[in-house]
DNA sequence: TATTGTTTACTCTACG
DNA sequence: CGTAGAGTAAACAATA
């Protein structure tokens, strides 16, 4: 990760791709995330060649964190007021420059995506996301989200018990917002969990939704088995700051099934010619 | 209303 | 030469 000290490049353009620009920005942060203005702030001041065209160059600043999987959205909390989330750094995307450009990547880092579910209870099963760089208009983004993480965390147990994602993050203490809990009442109306959970309105914080079904990863074509799910009280929501690192006892869900450890991250395995941090991409397909 | 965020489309260019 | 990453423009939605 480059750091350039304040100023140091003229009014010439810094040989930084935005991506660069903005992972430098939130490296270069005592917490690791910025709100976009900081982001901003932190480019203009050093690189003097971004204090013109401002429009131009932030509207691409902007699609690039919106486009690329590198960057995540954490939502503020109700004690940080103000516009926008923080961003951060995606933790897996930590040597997309190795290769010593800091205009091009080797390669685009993505994250995989479950296709939404399927009418009928038919549960979809893990398929990368974004092909040649596209993004679908529904599809789950962010990593950190609350929803993403217990559904990487506890994909086995999800597999084995047949409970909705919004479920085991009922039984795991986490509010689940309405709009997930309508969209899983949709499919599983039978699941009556979700009656209690539409009142609750907290999710949001976690990030947006349509994402959250990626967590309900089946073996194709498998239906969702209709399991009575009992209505336990909300603890309060943990710190933003404890969600990267969320582990919770399994067996408080489904002694009898552990969580088989897989992640939403598709990673390909460093060849020897790219050493010890190959950049964690999936393969393109149509 | 300005800012923030998402998405699409297109061009250019580096890379294999 | 084809592919994919990067840059740009623009339309649009959501929100403080």
């Amino acid at each position: 990760m480059p750091r350039p000290g304040k100023s140091s490049y003229s009014d010439q353009k810094p040989p930084y791709s935005y991506i660069s620009l903005t992972a430098m920005a939130i490296q270069h942060s005592a917490e690791k995330m910025l709100p976009l203005s900081d982001i901003y702030k932190f480019i203009m001041e050093r690189f003097p060649y971004y204090r013109e065209h401002t429009q131009r160059w932030q509207n691409s600043l902007r699609h690039n964190l919106s486009f690329n999987d590198c960057f995540i959205k954490i939502p503020r909390r109700p004690d940080q007021p103000g516009k926008g989330s923080f961003w951060a750094l995606h933790p897996d995307c930590g040597d997309m420059f190795e290769n010593g450009s800091f205009l091009r990547r080797r390669k685009r880092f993505k994250v995989l995506r479950p296709e939404p579910p399927l009418p009928g209870g038919v549960l979809p099963h893990f398929q990368p996301y974004g092909l040649n760089g596209s993004s679908p208009s529904s599809g789950f983004k962010h990593p950190f989200a609350i929803e993403n993480i217990i559904g990487r965390d506890y994909k086995g147990v999800i597999q084995a018990s047949g409970l909705p994602l919004a479920s085991v993050m009922h039984h795991l203490g986490y509010p689940v917002s309405s709009q997930l809990s309508n969209m899983v009442s949709s499919v599983w109306p039978h699941v009556g969990v979700m009656d209690s959970m539409a009142s609750m309105p907290v999710s949001h914080e976690y990030g947006p939704f349509g994402v959250p079904m990626k967590a309900l990863c089946h073996p194709p074509g498998q239906t969702m088995p209709a399991v009575p799910v009992p209505i336990k009280p909300t603890p309060a929501l943990p710190p933003v700051s404890a969600i990267p690192a969320l582990t919770v006892n399994s067996s408080q869900i489904c002694p009898s099934t552990l969580p088989a450890s897989s992640s939403l991250l598709e990673q390909t395995p460093p060849t020897p010619s790219e050493g010890k941090s190959a950049l964690h991409s999936v393969p393109v397909h149509s």
